[in-house]
DNA sequence: CGGTTTTGACCCGCGC
DNA sequence: GCGCGGGTCAAAACCG
C-alpha cells in the first residue's frame, strides 16, 4: 500500500533544454502554484499550461473558490482550450509558437501529414517511416520533477507506451508514452533521477486538444452541487 | 478480442 | 564517413 502519486508534489519544473542536454536540472525549490501558470525563463521552450497539471495541483492545494463565481466558469470549453480564459493562456504559448512553427518544419503539421499517410493504407513503409522522422520542431514542451514511488503519474489522461531506452549515465531507463486520444498528439517522456532515485523526471511535449475526462469527471458533479448551492 | 506493453530494429542528428 | 545517443516503429507478447 503507498500513496498513488498527485502533481500536489511536484519537486521542480524546468524548460526542457536542460533535459535536451543531459544535464540533471538544478536543485529548486518548489514553485508556488502562481508561477506554474507562468512561462519559464529561457525561450524557447514553453510551460504550457495544459491541464491537468496546473488545475489538479490547484484542486489539492487551494481552498474552494467562492461558489458564486463558478457558474461562470465554463469548464469544459476551458479545458478544452475555447474559453477566454485558456485563449488568453493560450496567447502566451501561441504567439511565440507561431513564429516557431512558420521558422522551422512544424512537427505538429509533419505529425499531422503522418497521421494522414497512416490512413492510407497501401503506403510504402520505407517512405512514410522517413517522413515520420522530420526534423524535429519545437513545440511546447515542459518538464518537471516530482518525488514520488511511482513511475507513471495519474494526470487524468490515458496514455499508450510506445517506447523505452536506456539512458546513458543512468540506472534507469526513459519511457515514452502517447496520449491515447485520438485526435490528441501529446507525447511524455518519464525517467527517474539516478542521483537522486525517489524523483522522477516528467517531460511533457504539445498540448492536449481534449479535456481531461478524468477531471471532467470529478468537477461535473461538484460543479452542479456549487450551482445548485450558488442559487440561494 | 481489443487495447496496451515490451523490445529489438531502425532512423536521424550531431560531434569528431 | 563513422559512431553514438536519442527517438520512433512495429511485431509479438501480454492482459483484462
Amino acid at each position: 500500500m503507498h500513496i498513488p502519486p498527485t502533481f500536489s508534489n511536484p519537486v521542480s519544473i524546468f524548460s526542457h533544454q536542460q533535459m535536451d542536454q543531459g544535464q540533471e536540472p538544478p536543485p529548486q525549490p518548489p514553485p508556488p502554484l502562481q508561477q506554474q501558470l507562468l512561462p519559464p525563463l529561457n525561450p524557447p521552450y514553453l510551460f504550457t499550461p495544459s491541464l491537468p497539471y496546473s488545475s489538479s495541483s490547484s484542486l489539492h492545494q487551494h481552498p474552494p473558490l467562492e461558489p458564486q463565481l463558478l457558474p461562470d466558469i465554463d469548464w469544459v470549453s476551458l479545458l478544452s482550450g475555447q474559453s477566454s480564459l485558456s485563449s488568453g493562456l493560450s496567447e502566451i504559448n501561441n504567439g511565440p509558437m507561431t513564429m516557431m512553427e512558420t521558422s522551422s518544419s512544424s512537427s505538429a503539421m509533419a505529425e499531422n501529414i503522418n497521421r494522414d499517410e497512416d490512413q492510407e493504407k497501401g503506403n510504402n513503409k520505407m517512405i512514410r517511416k522517413s517522413s515520420s522522422r522530420m526534423k524535429k520542431a519545437t513545440r511546447p514542451r515542459f518538464a518537471f520533477q516530482t518525488r514520488s514511488v511511482d513511475d507513471i503519474l495519474d494526470d487524468g489522461y490515458r496514455w499508450r507506451k510506445y517506447g523505452q531506452k536506456a539512458v546513458k549515465n543512468s540506472i534507469y531507463p526513459r519511457s515514452y508514452y502517447r496520449c491515447t486520444h485520438h485526435t490528441c498528439s501529446v507525447k511524455k517522456q518519464v525517467q527517474r533521477l539516478s542521483k537522486d532515485t525517489s524523483i522522477v523526471v516528467t517531460t511533457y511535449e504539445g498540448t492536449h486538444n481534449h479535456p481531461c475526462e478524468k477531471l471532467m469527471e470529478t468537477l461535473t458533479p461538484l460543479l452542479k452541487q456549487m450551482q445548485f448551492l450558488a442559487r440561494f
